[in-house]
DNA sequence: AGGATAGTGGACCGGACGGTCCAGACATCG
DNA sequence: CGATGTCTGGACCGTCCGGTCCACTATCCT
């Protein structure tokens, strides 16, 4: 089987427009039948494409909503070398997240396809990715002598974490408070960001 | 419809069997029937005591979750007032959801009810009494001296924010690393802890 | 005892939904 | 201009599952 062009647009369709709809407001539960009407296809092409099903397409689609993740929290992941650019950083993530709402598409995503072998590879990939981001900025903050001696990894680590918990806050409450207080404590705590917890 | 000793001890069972199974290794979606083959009841039963269906009877189920949630980290919740205690709190926590595993029975509940009037109200009702019991600790801390002038609200709701994503990643990769990254990250920036990512 | 009310069992229904299948349109190339 | 393979549409099927309904049984009260 070969892909023409025609036939990769036509995938590429499936896949952004499930993920569109994913991010609306009532998503719930996505049909086989509610991504042909959005994408304007048949149940034919869905299974041409991904022969797997719908377990096949909604991995892909949380791939391609994962790299959208890491993508908008650029350029200011790729270079926390400076506690301004921490700080940027920090905004943008709050900001993403905000702006996202209670609706968190890779959230409804798992929800769907949790159990699934692969599910959870595709989320641990991100956040590894996400991590190694976040250790690298703390290895240029220590080694540029602009903070003290942590263990990068760890610090990173509870940063994954912290956003996690503050964007599924977000999903349950609609506010980014907890959100924004993980991230200042941590920052604060290790000298990232001047003191908002502190008084 | 009066309920009756019976009536009430075949009710908790439903509740108390479907949180059993919910606990269980592979639960993906429950089922009334499955819900019916492990409480040994019947639709009839199961209708009788919860008019509402399967929805009413998942919220009961989450309910009786949230409280066992709190209950798991008792009584060390209940009284932080010294380094000691919060230093055991800890250790109850990442030991309650390292015994849990991958499996989250709150979150499976949430992922099957999610989007229902009333499920969100679940988890935040639980996140605000937790965040309470750990603000008052954090008040005590600062009342005696202990610990610094900090926002103690923004920080209790940090560690609530950082829980959560600690059990998150809990359930992706099976480890509590980052669980126990963002307790100790944050125990140690405020000095409810000793150094464990500070070297 | 006997009627009323609560509790129980399970057959049955209807809709939703993932997946199959095949016929026809379209493109590409000898 | 056929032939071969891709692309597209949609009718159709089987199953699963929440929910209804009703007959039957235990229990309680007077």
């Amino acid at each position: 089987m070969v892909i023409t062009a025609k036939g990769r647009a036509t995938r590429q369709r499936i896949v952004e427009g499930t993920a569109v709809y994913l991010r609306g407001d009532e998503p719930g539960d996505v049909t086989l039948d509610d991504i042909r009407a959005i994408t304007g296809t048949s149940k034919g092409q869905i299974f041409h494409y991904f022969p797997g099903g719908k377990e096949e397409l909604l991995l892909a689609v949380a791939r391609y909503e994962a790299e959208l993740v890491l993508q908008d929290q650029q350029p200011h992941l790729g270079a926390l070398t400076s506690r301004a650019a921490w700080g940027r950083w920090r905004e943008a993530v709050v900001a993403r997240y905000r702006a996202q709402g209670r609706h968190c598409p890779l959230g409804s995503l798992m929800a769907q396809v949790g159990g699934t072998p692969g599910a959870s590879e595709v989320v641990t990939a991100l956040l590894a990715r996400w991590q190694e981001d976040l250790r690298l900025g703390i290895v240029a903050m220590r080694e540029a002598g602009l903070v003290g001696d942590v263990d990068a990894d760890r610090l990173a680590a509870a940063f994954i974490a912290g956003i996690q918990g503050g964007v599924q806050v977000l999903r349950s409450t609609g506010s980014t408070a907890h959100l924004e207080a993980v991230l200042d404590a941590l920052l604060e705590g290790f000298g990232l960001a001047g003191p908002k917890i502190r008084s």
